[in-house]
DNA sequence: CGAATAGTGTCTCTGAGACATTATAGG
DNA sequence: CCTATAATGTCTCAGAGACACTATTCG
């Protein structure tokens, strides 16, 4: 059986490559994408093709500022899958765009087919699985098939990453609190940290630099900023 | 800018995928992989087209078997990139398959064009890099532009999931001893790992399950089988 | 001064490394 | 009885949770 393969190389079969951008960001202290509003009146992430003399960062990117016009954010890249067809085979390739801070209100301040989403996950640490989405009023929603594998994907990554990598940092604007950092954390990982032991982790990193600027329009003690260092991990 | 890529849904540029799959195991102690010595005299990984109605896994699973049949194989998606030309543009989609015990023994004995390299990883921990690659002599060898970085991809991926995945057991025989799987171990992680607190570690996850058999052949105390049970994590 | 949150000191508990000791096979 | 390795008991230390306490800003 084998033999049948060997020898001669193979030729490709050229397929239609696309790649679907999950922008994903912490709105209200909960993991929140951005979905566009198809015409069929169901959610789906925004997609495009792959165009001639791209990479697949730039393609993503470019996508992703087309059709959930975020501003700045971090691309990482999940994972790809092909759905074959009768006779022609269409590959997708999944981004997941880090969108730091409030990145997702100028976007939605845009009007039209963009809705934000709130992301459920119903499993605990890295079990994986499909997560529920709903709207920030809590009403559940139902996506394209595929696409809550992709995003159940998506929070598998970033929390198995969080603690190890920088990826928690994108979610953030370039100064922060220890409390909006921890915020991040609890929301990827779905659980409540203790703050004494989630700072002395975080400044044992070495990843801090304290700015010793204050936050401001607090009616309490104003918290220190402080700025993302370690170039290391991605 | 971006109002030029709204409303008319892009069409997929065409493109070649290919498949590149890495056949890795744990040999004599040390990460290993087989690869393809070409017509060019340049070592490279197996690699093929992606055909009509596969899906990605199927395709690595073929190419696989074809190129070194090593029998069973757990196959994980790595990541994927496009090598983009002028005027075509062609995707890769790289596969690690992890190949238990001494797996390599036969596809090696078949002759021909498999070579078998040992990998060394010269970053410590999640670092993250390329790797260097020798004979088992331990004479260096070159790789095909862009293969090292693979490598350094999938030893990176390994050493993540190792301790929270059941990914160290895919590449041990279905009955193993402990020493066995520390060594795997160590040789993903690159480190000496203290024997009592792994042995801990290890029967504290629920994972393995003792078979009341015994390894034999060896000239001292036998050490007991075990199964993997977990169906949790992949 | 009161309210609310920032930031810290301390106790405890758990998990891992180090090390020594016991157990069991073959020769 | 010797050797080599399996398997385990115990001590110690580092990291994290729990909790209380102090610090600082606004009104």
């Amino acid at each position: 059986m084998q033999d049948m393969f060997k020898g001669a190389p193979m030729s490709s079969l050229p397929a239609e490559v696309d790649i679907a951008v999950i922008p994903m960001s912490i709105v209200d202290g909960v993991p929140a994408v951005l979905l566009a509003n198809g015409a069929g009146a169901e959610l789906a992430l925004p997609t495009g093709g792959l165009m001639a003399g791209e990479t697949l960062e730039s393609a993503a990117l470019r996508i992703l500022q087309a059709q959930a016009p975020v501003g700045a954010a971090y691309l990482e890249q999940l994972y790809s899958f092909a759905t074959p067809a009768a006779g022609r085979t269409a590959i997708t390739i999944a981004y997941v765009a880090l969108v730091p801070g409030d990145g997702f209100a100028a976007p939605l301040r845009g009007g039209e087919q963009l809705v934000l989403v709130e992301v459920g996950v119903p499993w605990a640490g890295e079990a994986g699985g499909r997560v529920d989405v709903c709207t920030p009023g809590g009403e559940p929603l139902a996506l394209v098939a595929g696409d809550a594998d992709i995003l159940g994907q998506a929070m598998l990554r970033l929390r198995g990453k969080l603690d190890y990598s920088g990826v928690g940092f994108a979610l953030l604007p370039g100064r922060f609190t220890l409390r909006q950092l921890q915020d991040v954390h609890e929301a990827i990982l779905g659980v409540r940290l203790n703050k004494p032991a989630f700072r002395r982790r975080m400044l044992d990193k070495g990843w801090l630099e304290a700015t010793g600027e204050r936050e401001t329009g607090a009616s309490f003690r104003p918290a220190e900023l402080y700025r993302f260092l370690a170039p290391k991990g991605a």
